[in-house]
DNA sequence: ACGAAAAACGAACGTTCGTGCTATTATTTC
DNA sequence: GAAATAATAGCACGAACGTTCGTTTTTCGT
């Protein structure tokens, strides 16, 4: 009388794989709020009721730990910002679901201390080693998947062809981090508003005629 | 024969505070690169050659030293940032020379890691207490300035009436938030001159006829 | 130059850090 | 259901953490 009903993907994991899962996610809560390096062993073990010993042997160093929880991190935010936002026909639809995307994702603290990515950059941005690269390189990927968003727009001539895509896709995420900035560090709770509006005209201060609407949520 | 030659401001200070002043300088330098949490009392001592206990009864805490290294980092920022700016005539030039000024502090590595604010934010905001709130009260204050500088701007007849002072500060440092970040994580040398350029076109795009011209160094 | 006050030190405290081992359970596989 | 394998726990380690305390050295006002 076992396996009656259909068992998820999910559950059919071997029971390790589930353990490390569930660990991970705590991992990038913990990380977005105290910071990587503020990961614990023995902090994390606490928070899951498992010993130190038995959630390292997950990983074997601290480094695969860091390794890993960027890797978590990183399908997290594919699956909150990049894979919704694909679903858009390319043009300026894309472009501005990246953005509403990226918004929601840091308001609907999707990670409990705002953007895992925010606070890895600038954590990791003066130091050496594999978890710094690793974190580098999925910063370069996102700022591509901008940027090819923005050049997306302007092949469907939503964009002048005069737009800088390198150039345009930098300043949107900088109002992104600065809304981030706004929001957690000033606790502004219309920063992340101003930003969606303020990315919006700046769309359409580079918009052709051909460019659909962009509309704000709500 | 002794105190024959004139003596700075600085040498003339008790010795107590020399040394408090020589360990709060290695501080943010470290707090730049290591975060502000990395900051160690035994690291700090061994990198002055000092005793922990000898360094610690300066700050009587970690939480302290903290604080007083928050309020060092704020003082070489005003110095580095604020100070020259305001040296300028209120108005366009003083609002730009607030960017450039930031910019080549970033750029000139006055602190090894980058800019201390940058680091800080990000890694405590999503945090509780006072160390937070000291770093959350400079940002607040040095946003205010932007603001005014903005605002005075206005006021001079350089810039449209109808521009938002708090947004268009906001805007201004989010691009230099965004420069840091490109410069320092992707390790892309031209980010900060680029920032420096879209900061210009940005103001340009707002300006009135009587704006005088912005020049870019070099 | 001397004595008081301030600064720096050395050793130790209880914790927590990351990381090994060995033993003991759970979970798979046949 | 037994054998093989994987996962977890327990314990110990050396190092570093923030902090305390008593002692020694240095500085400074007189």
């Amino acid at each position: 009388m076992a396996t009656a009903r259909p068992i998820t993907a999910k559950e059919s994991l071997p029971k390790g794989a589930r353990t490390r899962e569930s660990i991970l996610r705590v991992a990038v809560d913990l990380a977005s709020v105290e910071g990587l390096e503020g990961v614990t062993i023995g902090r994390l073990a606490d928070e899951l009721k498992m010993s130190k010993s038995g959630l390292f042997a997950h990983f074997g160093s601290k480094e695969e730990l860091q390794l890993a929880t960027v890797a978590a991190a990183r399908e997290i935010f594919t699956e909150h910002v990049i894979r919704p936002a694909l679903a858009e026909p390319a043009g300026a639809p894309r472009l501005w679901s990246l953005c509403l995307h990226w918004v929601q994702y840091v308001e609907g603290k999707v990670f409990k201390g705002g953007c895992f990515f925010a606070a890895a950059s600038f954590e990791f941005d003066s130091r050496k080693g594999v978890v710094r690269d690793a974190i580098a390189t999925a910063m370069q990927e996102w700022l591509g998947i901008l940027t090819r968003a923005v050049d997306g727009a302007k092949k469907a001539g939503h964009l002048k062809a005069n737009v800088n895509a390198e150039q345009f896709a930098f300043e949107i995420y900088s109002l992104a981090i600065g809304g981030h900035w706004g929001f957690q560090l000033l606790e502004d709770n219309k920063a992340l508003d101003r930003v969606r509006a303020m990315m919006r005209d700046r769309i359409k201060a580079l918009a052709t005629p051909k460019c659909p609407p962009l509309k704000l949520p709500r």
